[in-house]
DNA sequence: CTCCTTATTGCAATATATTGCAATAAGGAG
DNA sequence: CTCCTTATTGCAATATATTGCAATAAGGAG
């Protein structure tokens, strides 16, 4: 793949490495539409190679973070997910209980972020907004937990 | 405490207890000025109690936290910080270089969340919105550095 | 290609956080 | 106050995420 090798030489630059590992990563969050858990990715991976380890899933999703190739959202109970950059950038919401994800697509919605923002002199990125809240699948367990 | 009793009718009148571990928590709560990591609001609140449990000090903190009493601020890595609410339940712009927060005052903004959170189904806590950015400060040195 | 340096991996141990469930206790009814 | 329902607690087990370190392998030098 050409990307990976454009993506090779600039982590050569910076003296890290371009492995197979974190190919298969990187490959693995292209399929996903929404933000994966590191789980997930490492399901996938395991596809390819199935001696694939969730540390080296974590380490490599924490560089990539840090390389600004993915972004990652944390939200109350929910396991930590994990987006590819660069498609919509979108902002989401998140349910803190079970993680679930949905793409808030009101452009009035973008539009108070990046206002708020600029009200503020702060310099915003809306794909990695998250609102974490309760979906309503856990609304109702909440509910029924409680009678 | 008058607060205590005040807030003990609003849980009753949601079929909730106010028990006394949460009102220990409570307590442990207002003694930080920062946001307290979960081991150091337990170690607090072991000074009036021995017996107290990290289980029930994480579960009371995720309750307190859908009562809308306090706020919880996923930062990457590190551990999950716990801060009581100043009442007026804003959201916030976050650094995430720096970590200096800025309230978000415009109702407009307020609203677009409720409305988010509305028409996808989530119940969102307005006091746990966190927009991460750069602020100010931060994007004039990442300016310097780059050259 | 072979040799060498060292970034990266994979395992095991550890830290951080949540869940299941029996025991306890909040608080309403009498 | 006593009785009763059930929300909450505390323990143990489990899930999620990171760290230490020896083994491996990326990739530059020859």
């Amino acid at each position: 793949m050409s990307c990976h090798k454009l993506l090779q030489t600039a982590m050569r630059e910076r003296g890290f490495r371009m492995t197979r590992q974190r190919r298969l990563v990187l490959d693995a969050m292209h399929k996903f539409r929404h933000p994966a858990t590191a789980a997930e990715i490492l399901h996938s991976v395991c596809a390819s190679d199935p001696r694939a380890d969730i540390t080296t899933v974590y380490r490599t999703l924490n560089f990539l973070e840090g390389f600004g190739l993915i972004s990652a959202y944390g939200a109350g109970n929910a396991s930590r997910r994990f987006e590819h950059n660069g498609g919509d950038g979108s902002p989401h919401l998140i349910c803190r209980q079970c993680g679930k994800t949905s793409e808030i697509a009101q452009t009035g919605f973008k539009n108070a972020v990046a206002n708020a923002g600029r009200t503020n002199g702060y310099d915003v990125q809306l794909s990695s907004v998250v609102i974490p809240g309760l979906c309503p699948a856990c609304q109702r367990k909440r509910t029924k937990n409680k009678s």
